[in-house]
Order: structure tokens, then sequence, then C-alpha cells
DNA sequence: CGCTCTTTTGATCGGAGTCAAAGTCGGTGG
DNA sequence: CCACCGACTTTGACTCCGATCAAAAGAGCG
């Protein structure tokens, strides 16, 4: 059953590196690919944990990662879900605290890990890939304000339609239009912060109005424009 | 009726900039703040606006400015209040983008302005400036995100506590126990994410319980510690 | 094939939003 | 100085969205 995963080489992890950050020269991608400490986390295995000291952050060459907090009672609210591209863990790292989220692979993923001491040094000695990763967080952190301001105000109906525009954005639609990501109904409860059975009945109303189709865990979304208009995001 | 307010000098500025911001060398300050464009705002001025664009951003030499997002309905939700020492606005600067949020001063302030061109170059050319931004803005996300989770899951009574020893923390109590910030019921209940009324009743509950006493806008704590106990925080 | 996890639907309950109205406070001007 | 005005606060009544509980049906997997 289980198949022999190939790892990438580190040129290939570095090229994908180079995709969002472009700014290193030869000489420093050296320093943070030096030795392939790439790991393969097959679908479902956890990558870190909320509430651990991390000695370092990840760098997403391939897969999905659910990244969440657990809250008091145990629910889990999803942050979001980085890809192929994607630093996670970084965060915790730059502040020096424990992690506040958790990460667990949702698709099979290939990640690269950086030690805190080489992302650190690489900050206070590149100014470039500095500004760059100021942006990274600026963007996100834009993104979470927004987010706060929706959870507050908006209904779940909204909030739902919401994120399944953020998913068919972040992951995009086949030919078929099926969302190319496999998410249960729980996830998308804890990404909108409400109660599964909501979001199944929910959805059912938007097939109800041929919004979307479901089949098992595929969606496909048969009417775009009317989820961006039930969003009401502005 | 209006006084005359005395704007600071450079200098006095430049020092409680160098509280937050220590990283610079003489010459990068005086890049900074070498032509004195301090303005003073006064208790319920608008500083920028949502949606509209912006060419720099602001530190907050003294008093304090309320940052809030504008939801659909027109209701606001107040992302946080920046006081002495605090940077606001750029994050919109260093993206790129339309103001995501407002503000305004919510008790009389006076703010230094430092258009985008400047605050850029500086990132760029100081890696250890860029690196104390990206520690401050993850700061940020980090809050941001632990919000996130809180006003999906909390009840309001839990968010209402929360918010209370997040203002306690922010400004402090007086020896008399009276929070150091005035603060209308609307505004407490647009940062908890609820109706006003909600914080009316919820207020009156916790004042029964002796947790707070209140007289106009003074707000007495009479029992940090169970405040802590109810904001149930982790 | 049986076990477990997920999805679905129904019924019920309660927290919190909304609407309405009265009371309070502070400031302004006559 | 006092009366008035507008903004803010408080309380009550009602409604409803969405959470919770319960149970059945379906799907995936060893």
């Amino acid at each position: 059953m289980k198949k022999n995963i190939k790892l990438p080489t580190c040129e290939e992890v570095i090229e994908t590196f180079q995709e969002t950050f472009s700014q290193l020269c030869a000489e420093e991608l050296n320093l943070l690919f030096f030795n392939n400490s790439c790991k393969y986390y097959p679908k479902g295995e956890d990558i870190y944990q909320q509430g651990r000291r991390i000695n370092g952050c990840y760098f997403v060459y391939s897969g999905i990662i659910k990244v969440f907090q657990t809250g008091g009672e145990g629910k889990e609210q999803i942050i979001r879900f980085a890809k192929k591209g994607d630093l996670i863990a970084f965060r915790s790292v730059i502040n020096k605290e424990l992690a506040c989220t958790s990460a667990k692979a949702v698709d099979n993923a290939i990640l690269y890990y950086i030690p805190s001491s080489v992302l650190i040094n690489l900050l206070n000695s590149n100014s470039e890939f500095a500004y760059q990763m100021i942006k990274i967080t600026c963007k996100e952190l834009g993104e979470s304000n927004c987010y706060i301001t929706d959870i507050a105000q908006k209904t779940v109906r909204e909030r739902l339609a919401e994120v399944l525009n953020i998913l068919i954005n972040d992951f995009g639609l086949d030919k078929e239009q099926i969302l190319q990501i496999s998410i249960t109904r729980e996830e998308l409860a804890n990404m909108v912060g409400t109660a599964t059975e909501s979001v199944i009945r929910l959805l059912s109303e938007f097939k109800s109005k041929g919004i979307v189709e479901s089949k098992g865990r595929k969606l496909r979304i048969t009417n775009t424009k009317k989820l961006i208009e039930i969003a009401k995001t502005y």
C-alpha cells in the first residue's frame, strides 16, 4: 500500500522556492537548502502542534496543509490552508513564541524544514528578503483583519459563500467546475466558524438554488457569480 | 475654547520613536524625521479612511487612535486601539493597497506622518529595521488569528471579559482601578463584535457580580481575577 | 462483511440581535 | 443659572439564527 515517495532534489526545491522568493542569490539559497531536509507527510499526519516549542519553519513543496487553532472546548478553527510555495510556522519562529497554531497534512505533502537560526540570519542579512517576508506577513494580516470583521458581522450563509470563494481562488476549479481541494464538511464548518450541521444545511440550500452540486467530497461549483453575490464581498 | 497645542520637536519625536525602534542610526533617523510633519488631531477627527488611497503611515506620538473596519451594513469592527509608540497604516503602505481600515482619534492625538517612499526605502536598506517591522507585524498577526478563533468560538460574555483584559493590559488602571481609556459602550460592542445592548446587559451582570463598577464612561475594575476567569484565556 | 467515520435530516432550545421607550449625562446658548 | 438638546445608556419584550442533541443513512476501509 505504501507507495515509494520520491522526494525532490535540492534543485527542485530551490526552483519552487524562487517562485515566491526571488530575492536570494545562489549562495544564500545554498545556505538555506544545503542539507536536503525534505520530509514526506502522508495525508492526516501532524506537522507541528499548538503550544509546543518550535525550532524552525516549513516550506511547502507540495500538498496541502491545514493550519488551525484549537479553542477552549477543543474545537478547531482553521486559519488557512497552505499549499505549494507557502511558508508556515514562521510567525512563531520570528516571535520566538510557542506555536499558536497546529498544522496537519490534509493531502500528501512534502515539506522542507528551515531551522530558526537559518531563517533569522537570512532576515537579518538580506533586507530584500526581509522586505518580501514583511509583504507576505502584511498580506496575511490584512486577510485576518478582514476575516475578523466578517465573522463578527456576517451571517453563516454569507461566510460559507465567502469561504467557498476563497477556496476557489486558492485551489481553483477543474474543467468540470470541481473544487480542487478535498475538504470535509466539518473542516468547512471549522473555517466558517460554525457547526457542521449548519454547513450541511446551507450546502443543501445552495444545491437547491443551483449554485453547487456535490457527490461525496467532490464539490462542483455551478454558479460562482451567485456565490460572490451571497458572500457580499466588497 | 481651543487650547494652543504644543507640537513636539523632532528630538522629542525621535526619542519616542526609539523606544520602539532602536535599530536606526542618526542619519536614518534624520531621514525619517527631517521635516517636522507632526499634526495634531483633536478627539473625534479622522486620520484616514478605508478604501482611500494612502501615501504614507503614521507614528503615534501621543493620544489614542481607533483603527477599525466598516462592514457591509455600516457597522464598525474595531481592530485595535493604537497608542504612543505605535505605527499605523503601514500594512496598506507596504502592500501598496487601498486602506483596508479607517482610523480616528478617540483622544487628542499627535501623529507624525511618514511618506511611503521613506518607509519603504528604510525597509529595503536597513535589514534590522525590517526585522523589527516583521516582528511587529507577526505579533499583530498572531493576535488577529487568536481573535478569529475567539470570536468564532467564544460567547459574547467571554469575549467582553477578554476585551476588558486587553484594554487593561494596553492602557492600564490608575490607583483607583479605573481603566485609563475612555470608551463608549458602542465602541466596546464594536470591539467585541456584538450589539451595544448586549454589552450593557453584560456589564450590568458584571456589576452585580462585583467585577466592575461604572459611573458614566469611567470603568472601575474591581476584580481582574474573575475577569480573566470569565474570559477563559489559555 | 462489519466497523467506524462522515453526511444528512429532524426537533428543540437558547443566546444574542433588534426594536422600542425611558432615563441620564454633558454641553450650549439664552 | 437654568433650560434645552442631542448623544449615550439602560431596561424590557420579542424574535430568530444557529447550536445542540438525536438518530438514521451512506461511504470508506481493513
